[in-house]
DNA sequence: GTAGGGATGGTCT
DNA sequence: GACCATCCCTACA
């Protein structure tokens, strides 16, 4: 921690005047300039808007009948992570713009004795206590100091989704500026595919606050789960079930393949190879005897006889 | 494209 | 004071 402290003294003094940095409304710091283009944000939205007023027209339509209630969350939650894999993330903007993405990848922390999980043997604590809520709950909580993860509650106590990733499907350019709010000035632009592809840059993409903690996904007015209409339902042998990124130091809780991604699909963050080939070989097992594989847990069960 | 290293500050013990 | 469900940049193949 001294370590830590002496190199955030030494840009505070190799940080220039003009070079003040910002807070982003959910917590982060961010540049001078991207704070200004964040000013702009409700004119461009607006223009983007108009751009894309005959889609926003034809999701407004049917944001009723595509929205998930509350029913869609009363599943384990394993089952919940499947079944969020090729929803609709929907984010309503100040100004009514809304942007979307299909969720692609999800994690499942199931709480009791998942000791990854931030309700480790019923733990509650005030960070929490959105993941003991009703299903269907977001639970935000900051990471590493200047990141956010969104989460959404499922049955079972102290249980919760985490959201990966999605694929862009309306307000890239919105999302593209309030990536570009946390990266160094002149950066590369980023693809499309690189705009929400892991946990904390889907909340920077989608402008989820820390503030959206504990509100209802299936009522909530300003970010909402759809089902999309132009696609059917993940079918089981295009997902993958790997284990969980970044909790190594969890033993043998790392290693359960409770993470769910769609299979190729390029928005994916991390792609394990390995979990890839062996859940092909379990899928093509269950072929030949459904009974024999994927439990709920969401391991490959195949029976070597 | 990918591996490695640095950065960041809230949360919990 | 340690840990952390991450991200970005750079260097290299």
């Amino acid at each position: 921690m001294a370590g830590r402290k002496r190199k955030l003294l030494a840009s505070a003094v190799t940080s220039a005047p003009g070079k003040a940095v910002n807070k982003h409304e959910n917590g982060a710091a961010i540049k001078p300039e991207a704070s200004s283009a964040k000013l702009k944000k409700s004119s461009q939205c607006e223009g983007a808007q108009s751009a894309e007023t005959e889609r926003s027209h034809y999701f407004i339509k049917n944001e009723l009948q595509h929205r998930q209630r509350k029913d869609f969350f009363h599943l384990s939650c394993i089952r919940l992570a499947k079944a969020l894999l090729g929803k609709v993330l929907v984010r309503r903007c100040a100004d009514g713009t809304e942007l979307r993405g299909r969720i692609v990848e999800t994690e499942a922390y199931p709480g009791g004795e998942d000791k990854a999980s931030h309700s480790a043997g019923g733990k509650r604590t005030e960070r929490n206590t959105a993941m003991f809520m009703e299903p269907g709950t977001i639970y935000v909580y900051p990471i590493y100091g200047i990141y956010l993860c969104m989460n959404v509650s499922s049955e079972g106590e102290g249980a919760a989704v985490l959201l990966r990733s999605l694929e862009p499907l309306q307000g890239q350019p919105i999302m593209r500026q309030l990536r570009a709010a946390r990266r160094k000035e002149g950066a590369r632009p980023l693809k499309d595919k690189e705009l929400c592809n892991g946990p904390s840059k889907l909340c920077q993409a989608l402008d989820i606050p820390r503030c959206f903690d504990r509100r209802d996904l299936a009522a909530d007015p300003e970010v909402w789960l759809e089902r999309d209409p132009n696609t059917n339902p993940a079918e089981p042998h295009d997902i993958v079930s790997a284990p969980r990124i970044g909790i190594e130091s969890h033993g043998e809780w790392a290693t359960k393949p409770w993470r769910f991604y769609l299979r190729g699909h390029s928005c994916v963050s991390v792609v394990n190879k390995e979990a890839e080939r062996q859940s092909l070989c379990g899928n093509e097992m269950r072929n030949l005897a459904p009974s024999d594989v994927q439990s709920d847990t969401g391991q490959h069960n195949v029976k070597r006889t």
